[in-house]
DNA sequence: ATGGTTGTGCAACAA
């Protein structure tokens, strides 16, 4: 089985490419970030077309999270501890639980909203703490806006203030990833690869992004993981999102 | 220091 993690920034402008890349991916299962859409308005027969059950947590205008699903999901559970509903969305598949993130950008330091991304994450391991055993087989998939080190940005000498990896963001997605969690993108590839790059100054052609996109996974579920990979195909076409899919394969 | 681009929704904000 194989399960990818995408922010396709709009689900209805990016429809095209995410068609397009789910029909030459063919991956069972698709966890979408920056939706950007009312359930309402979500764009489900499209999906349902293309053989993918939906699960939608969404907002007007902002954030917004799904799950497209060819094999069958169950148990849809919105936000944490009723917060954050448009963030986090979970789901179980074939025993495993899929945990839907789009973690707060959070902006510099010094904006309100920074204070608020390192508490999400703090609370979120709190949550995390409580609602799962670590022997539970778990995927946490998404943008967490945190690249976790050096290797993952382009200038990791200039960007100690850059947003995402930031000493103090760097550390509270450390402490997250503390629950038990496996970064299987670099269990199996040590190379650098990012996952977005800015739509500004030409940063893809410029080879400048970061690894901002992640798969963890449990104890329990990494032993069965085979692969994680970036396709960054999907950011060289028309209307791209800025951010490119990450895909875990996982044996049967 | 600012600007650069994209999306939503039609001005301004978020990323």
């Amino acid at each position: 089985m194989r399960i990818a993690t995408w922010n396709v920034n709009s689900v209805r402008a990016r429809l095209p490419v995410v068609r397009q890349w789910l029909q030459q991916s063919g991956v069972d299962v698709l966890a979408m970030q920056e939706t950007k859409t009312l359930d309402e308005t979500f764009p489900v027969a499209e999906f349902r077309d293309m053989g993918y059950d939906i699960a939608i947590s969404g907002q007007k205008t902002y954030n917004g999270v799904a799950i497209a699903s060819r094999v069958a999901m169950s148990n849809p559970v919105k936000g944490w501890d009723g917060r954050d509903p448009s963030r986090i969305l979970a789901v179980e598949i074939a025993g495993i639980t899929v945990i839907d993130g789009y973690l707060p950008h959070g902006g510099e330091r010094g904006d309100e909203a920074f204070q608020r991304k390192l508490a999400f994450f703090e609370g979120f391991r709190a949550y995390l703490d409580r609602a799962y055993p670590a022997d539970r087989q778990l995927l946490l998939v998404g943008d967490f806006n945190v690249a976790p080190e050096p290797i993952d940005v382009w200038a990791p000498e200039e960007m100690q203030d850059a947003i995402g990896f930031m000493r103090e963001e760097r550390d509270a997605l450390e402490h997250l990833r503390a629950w038990g969690f496996v970064d299987l993108f670099r269990t199996f590839h040590q190379e650098q690869q990012y996952t977005w790059w800015d739509y500004r100054m030409n940063m893809f052609k410029r080879r400048m992004g970061m690894r901002i996109d992640h798969a963890w996974g449990s104890k329990n579920l990494s032993v069965r993981v085979v692969d994680c990979l970036v396709d960054v195909e999907p950011r060289t076409w028309e209307k791209p999102s800025d951010h490119t899919p990450v895909i875990v394969t996982i044996s049967s």
